[in-house]
DNA sequence: CAAAAAACAATCATATCTGTCTTTTTGTCA
DNA sequence: TGACAAAAAGACAGATATGATTGTTTTTTG
């Protein structure tokens, strides 16, 4: 989509004169238009990847015309940016529902947090971040995300497992670990790089490893020999 | 650059009417350049992304003319698949120069393959995958090179250090976090997702792990968590 | 009901990339 | 030196994406 350079938007005329009584029929329809718009960004994003993802493939994938979606959106960055922030609450909203889950142990975080990885939201995510590698604009809007992401992330973990904040060096390493590794093996599945079948034993030692960084660990490398319990299924 | 959609390529003149006397120094020329424009792709690969490697853009990198780029690649995507034959077997080369040096501890393959992982062919590399997950053509020509690259990775290790033929499960399992944790951190700083100063705990602990993981392993360093006992693999 | 605004659709002009073709320059060898 | 082929450059048409403009339908509202 490339992105085009930056354009001086001409004055946006007020979208109401005046705030009173204003439609609501009318604006709700608008924004379900725009959603519609936003989610078949996401899915042209994984279908074709940020290079192919053009403002006629979103549109046919949104089945509207072209005119339609610039009135929603007057132009392809305006699209992109929307569609960022749509995916980074996405994952903001997933983690917080995995908290409020009421079973946490420590390997729970690597379950939640594979399975999100899981979801096209994520490819959608890494293709924005690959693009945004050689896109200024585009880093531009994305760095500030990931760097809110990482934050509260981490946070999230913090707060969940009070007993690592005795060691606060243990906790930042199995944080990095577990991104890394993680998001590490969701990227080498999707580009092919690695082996289906090698994803499990992974998974449990990455989560002995969480069990023996962990401060009290109580009965910590019992953890890694735990039944698997989780459905692995791939979503679509 | 969009590997544009199959073609069927028209009968190539034999390049050489009679292979006798053919002019050599000719032949050196044209080699050159064919040189210098797989190392253009390669730059622009880098500084553009696959998307906006263009090809009036490597012509312009190579300082020729298009028209002359066109005479020693008939079509973008041979000049592609040259490139991939190119960045494929120099990081091949390099391993097996990695292997000549004499020293060879546990952890040499991770500095080695780090060290590896910083040069421009991974990014270029990288930058491949990621389109290859969108273009079957391009994904046709990667995915055997891929395989390849993880055997002889592999097998690189298992003559490297013999002594791991014990324990083939946990072999297994060190390769995969090797190139997991080591791929997914130079993916993350490219792509902005992970801060530069937590690479060297991250090696740190990997080497740990590697040498925890060791069949003989002599006293494992302190901060590694002690060698859990790890599903075992199917023989093959 | 009629005017106004929003939603939607269709088209145009511009720009760029691609593959092909033609022309010029350069080097090799009879 | 002059013929000849390779190398290099330039030009062309087809395709596609983009942003903008204009036209049409639907909904809100006075």
């Amino acid at each position: 989509m490339a992105l085009s350079r930056t354009r001086i938007a001409r004055p946006v005329r007020p979208p109401r004169p005046a705030g009173e009584k204003g439609p609501q029929l009318q604006a709700a329809k608008a924004a379900q238009t725009r959603a519609r718009l936003i989610e078949a960004t996401v899915r042209c994003l994984v279908k074709y990847g940020y290079a192919n993802t053009t403002t006629p493939k979103v549109a046919e994938e949104a089945g509207l015309s072209r005119g339609a979606m610039m009135h929603h959106f007057e132009n392809g960055t305006s699209l992109i940016k929307s569609t960022i922030a749509e995916l980074h609450e996405k994952r903001l909203r997933a983690f917080r529902r995995a908290a409020d889950k009421p079973v946490h142990e420590v390997t729970d975080l690597v379950e939640t947090y594979w399975r999100q990885l899981q979801k096209p939201a994520f490819i959608a995510f890494h293709e924005l971040a690959v693009a945004a590698r050689t896109d200024t604009e585009l880093a531009s809007i994305l760095k500030p995300l990931q760097d809110e992401f990482s934050e509260k992330f981490n946070a999230q973990a913090e707060q969940l497992f009070p007993e690592w904040a005795a060691a606060p060096a243990n906790f930042a390493l199995a944080m990095t670990l577990s991104q890394t590794i993680l998001e590490g093996m969701a990227i080498s599945l999707q580009t092919g790089a690695m082996d289906e079948g090698k994803v499990e034993p992974m998974l449990r030692h990455l989560e002995g490893q969480i069990a023996a960084l962990a401060p009290a660990a109580p009965a910590a490398v019992q953890a890694a020999a735990k039944p698997q319990r989780m459905p692995r299924r791939k979503s679509s």
